[in-house]
DNA sequence: GTTTGTTATTTTATCTACAATAGACAGTTT
DNA sequence: AAACTGTCTATTGTAGATAAAATAACAAAC
């Protein structure tokens, strides 16, 4: 098989949900925009959806005949892409797994685990090389460079650099700028959290990204957002694999976010600085101390 | 044709100038180490520099039989990677053509050109995104975001960031660290430059790499280092296709080079910084001037 | 004990092929 | 004539194949 159709199945049980509540369906071109694919996915879907009696459709007539069951859907395994599902095994290996530093890496023996083409598995090692966790030997395997504690101590360095200059960034930003909205509403976000915290700590992690991610974004320099993928990336499966105190420690960066958008807008850079530094500091804190010691 | 074999020819030739002056041969292995290649490579090589009648070899009495000639070698084309070549192919189309921010990037129309495969312009694009002037768009095409002035002061930001702090992290190494012979070295290398500046100025580029990756070199973060890499390839093919001024330019920016050297030896974290944020405004402002105004 | 000859195996780098998807154009409907 | 659809083409994502290069093993030679 070349390409799979991921892209339609996914797709394909969004529309689904979309169109649950609707009783008639738009244009192919608007079904299209508002599902992120191009035209020709939207009739695959279309075609599929008439063949299970879900719709009728005949040319620009598409009218609802019954109400979506869930055996309608594709099963989720089979919408991520390829590249989801090396990601997420290629990290449950060397975060979770006990991937030694100085391992080597083999393409073909991890495409074979996967089940999936080489081709697929040395694009992503490729794009996962700008993370710093491994290095390529030109003509010969991949060297882990592994999660260490060395990894963590320079990562969180550059991530206080630029989030100091993007904290500093967002509360010199103009009053009207629609970043002040955005933050309001952040605010509300994390209120909500912290009166449910023992329902909803779990959804922390979203949130905080979703928040630094807004502090970086008025520093406009992709160099600085782009950085922050890595952040990300190593948050969200660190924290997957690593649930120890996680109430606890959630409760208390929720807290620590609310201080730090009430300094950004008292737009006070001595405040912002401070607040923004006592916040990096229990971050980088639970970093490290969920990482193994290093050999030395 | 599968692989090149691009690893063969570059190592014979090197292989030539390393054993022109030798009379006798080292031992397989240890050809292999100098050279950077497996023994199979060595083998190879041997087998042709025999075929070819400049050394005899039999078991392991290696004679040379003649010098090597200018028409043994390779010629210089057959000797670059491929991704060399669609390196050099890539950023002469963006760099030095008129290639307008925007434009789209068509993976089989590059490979076309090119005259490869497209799985090695994929993979060439991919690791090439990570220095920020293009995007992919998934199931589609790449995105050109141009070699702007907002490029040009992003990455300087940056770049001013991250030396000012390597700068501060040399001056504080201790007094026994290699790095300052190198930087001595480093000086020296400088004054000779300087010197002889009218038939040098050429090789400035290569020299203000080496010295700013010492610099980067100090803060042992691999982050700062391999941003590092971005500024390299930006400075090394831009300044290929502007040599306006080149001549003043690089003088002028030895004796920055070498202000700085000093200010790092009296170790004055006041004086260091001084010295680089006034070489690291001028390689700002000239990088800025080379570039087109952009289209507001 | 190091180096080589020999041979075999494994892995990478690269090309080609093909299904999925995007996108363009012309024709059709309202 | 504007919006929509039918049809077609071009490009991307992925698998599989193949030559180059790396790696390994071990006996024989020095």
């Amino acid at each position: 098989m070349a390409k799979q159709n991921t892209v339609f199945k996914d797709a394909f049980n969004r529309c689904l949900t979309l169109i649950a509540a609707a009783e008639a369906l738009p244009s192919e071109l608007e079904l299209g925009t508002s599902l992120g694919v191009s035209r020709t996915t939207v009739r695959a879907i279309l075609a599929r959806l008439k063949e299970l009696e879900i719709i009728s459709w005949d040319k620009r007539t598409k009218a609802m005949l019954r109400a979506p069951q869930p055996t309608d859907f594709f099963p989720a395994e089979e919408t991520s892409s390829l590249a989801e599902i090396i990601e997420r095994n290629f990290m449950r290996r060397i975060l979770a797994g006990g991937a030694e530093p100085g391992m080597q890496i083999n393409e073909l023996e991890l495409a074979r685990d996967i089940g999936t083409g080489t081709t697929s598995v040395r694009e992503f090692l490729i794009r996962f090389s700008r993370f710093g966790l491994i290095e390529k030997r030109p003509n010969s395997h991949w060297v882990l460079k592994g999660f260490t504690r060395d990894f963590a101590l320079e990562l969180t360095e550059i991530r206080e650099m630029f989030e100091l200059r993007s904290a500093a960034g967002f509360a010199a930003l103009p009053g009207d700028h629609p970043a002040w909205r955005d933050l309001d509403e952040m605010e509300a976000l994390h209120r909500e959290m912290l009166a449910n915290i023992d329902s909803r700590y779990r959804d922390f992690s979203e949130l905080d990204e979703r928040f630094h991610l807004l502090v970086h974004r008025s520093s406009s320099n992709r160099f600085i957002i782009d950085f922050y993928d890595i952040i990300t990336i190593v948050f969200h499966y660190h924290y997957q694999w690593n649930k120890a105190n996680d109430r606890q420690r959630n409760a208390r960066a929720v807290e620590e976010h609310l201080d730090y958008i009430a300094a950004l807008k008292t737009r006070d850079p001595a405040a912002v600085e401070h607040a923004c530094r006592q916040h990096l500091r229990s971050a980088r804190e639970t970093l490290l101390q969920s990482i193994q010691q290093p050999e030395t």
